[in-house]
DNA sequence: TCCTTTATTGAGCTTGACTCGAAAATACCG
DNA sequence: CGGTATTTTCGAGTCAAGCTCAATAAAGGA
């Protein structure tokens, strides 16, 4: 009997270990061909494995870059969590530095990997389940600011969701443009300052001080036009006076 | 002569309208399944001529579809020149409006071709042209915003390739937060919001009058000397009436 | 009308994802 | 251990789709 549970486990093990070896036999030829480019047969010689072996494994190829692509970024989550813990400064825009940070580097880095999620998504319909680890991944992100509202950093006004796109959609934009012009290690330089306009913008835009830009405007306005009647009525005292 | 001349202005207009036609069969299926999805002999039996006549006008699948995205993306800006034309204020904000509600609209309908243009990119490694393509439209809104700057809204200390990755990166994650979370006709109601705090983002982070608390000193300045010459007025005054 | 040139075609070629029957490995039992 | 049942592995074969090419049709020119 415990002969045939350890025999259970080490095949267990076993069946593991090559569904890993699969996995990252996969992924390494994923990021060198794209999904298109990719040879289920070539991802079977890597991981040292029959072809038809990889479809008792994986229902079909898509399916098996799926599994890639959730290792992937269940992996991101994880570091960009691990850099939210490991932040010395506890305030919120230098926390938010160091995500824009976190996830710039990243997307360029990983660029093959954040194209091929979004290749997936029009090559097979019920991807649903990236759909639920982008959630996972940015998640990092809404609890940061909703903390960032909760200590008075940030407008209570200021909404999740808008400024989640913002965040995202600007650094993965500013990646792609990066990318394109991209001569060999010119990409450091160009991380910081985009990365220093996403602070500076939600300091602008979502931060607290700012808050009433507005009103201030109009309320110095309004000082300044006291300040002026105030003035004409001193003139009009003194053509009096000196009369 | 006369015949000769006609016989091939017909055959060559003979042969534009079998490459427009094709490009539209193409149009239809590419979008329909998608790049990997859509098959030569479909759109081939829509165009009603042989497969192989394709390749006799383009040289593969690849190349076809980049003509269809081509043509897409010319649309594009030829329409959002026209936004800008039309747009009665001549205000940068206004038009910042207009072009980022037209944008985000069109970025949600032809969700289809904006994901086939970056499809394209990995599958095929030579789509610099579409490349090119995305700087001809973008350089709508470039021109927006140094006009913007010239006429002095604008900070002129302001970033373009870093203002430009704001805009389309947020209104492009915009569009595609918001075709996940589609419930049929939501979709007018959540676009306003998007493109509101585009504007108001502009505003508080681009525009001449927020910059940075630099120009409230200005005014500020401008209140303290209007102050110190109203102090003047006083000494002035007091000295009069103490004679 | 005849010849040259160009355009069209679809039957095949090639490639690559996926299937399937058989064989090898493993588990189970006396 | 030996024999049998079950599971796992395998790669040759199937099928589908992009693409080629030799044959055919159409057009142009004398």
């Amino acid at each position: 009997m415990a002969t045939k549970a350890v025999n259970l486990e080490t095949q267990r093990a076993k069946l593991e270990r090559k569904e890993r070896a699969i996995l990252e036999a996969a992924r390494g030829v994923f990021v060198e061909h794209g999904f298109d480019g990719a040879r289920v047969s070539e991802i079977a010689r890597r991981a040292s494995i029959g072809e038809g072996t990889i479809y008792s494994y994986y229902e079909s190829k898509a399916e098996l870059m799926l599994a890639v692509l959730q290792q992937f970024w269940d992996g991101l989550t994880l570091e960009a969590e691990a850099v939210m813990a490991s932040t010395k400064a506890d305030g919120f825009f230098d926390r938010l530095q160091a995500l824009a940070q976190y996830h710039l580097n990243t997307v360029i880095v990983n660029a093959d990997f954040i194209n091929l999620t979004f290749a997936l998504r029009r090559n097979n319909s019920e991807v649903s389940v990236s759909r639920d680890h982008l959630r996972h991944y940015v998640a990092v992100f809404d609890k940061l600011f909703l903390r960032g509202q909760d200590r008075g950093e940030l407008r209570p006004n200021a909404v999740l969701w808008q400024a989640r796109d913002v965040f995202y959609g600007t650094l993965e934009y500013s990646a792609r443009s990066i990318e394109m012009t991209m001569d060999s290690d010119r990409n450091l330089r160009q991380q910081k300052p985009v990365v220093d306009q996403m602070t500076s913008l939600f300091h602008s835009h979502y931060g607290v001080q700012h808050q009433a830009t507005e009103p201030n405007h109009s309320t110095l306005d309004r000082l300044s036009s006291k300040l002026d009647r105030l003035s004409e009525k001193f003139d009009s005292l003194d053509k009096r006076l000196s009369r």
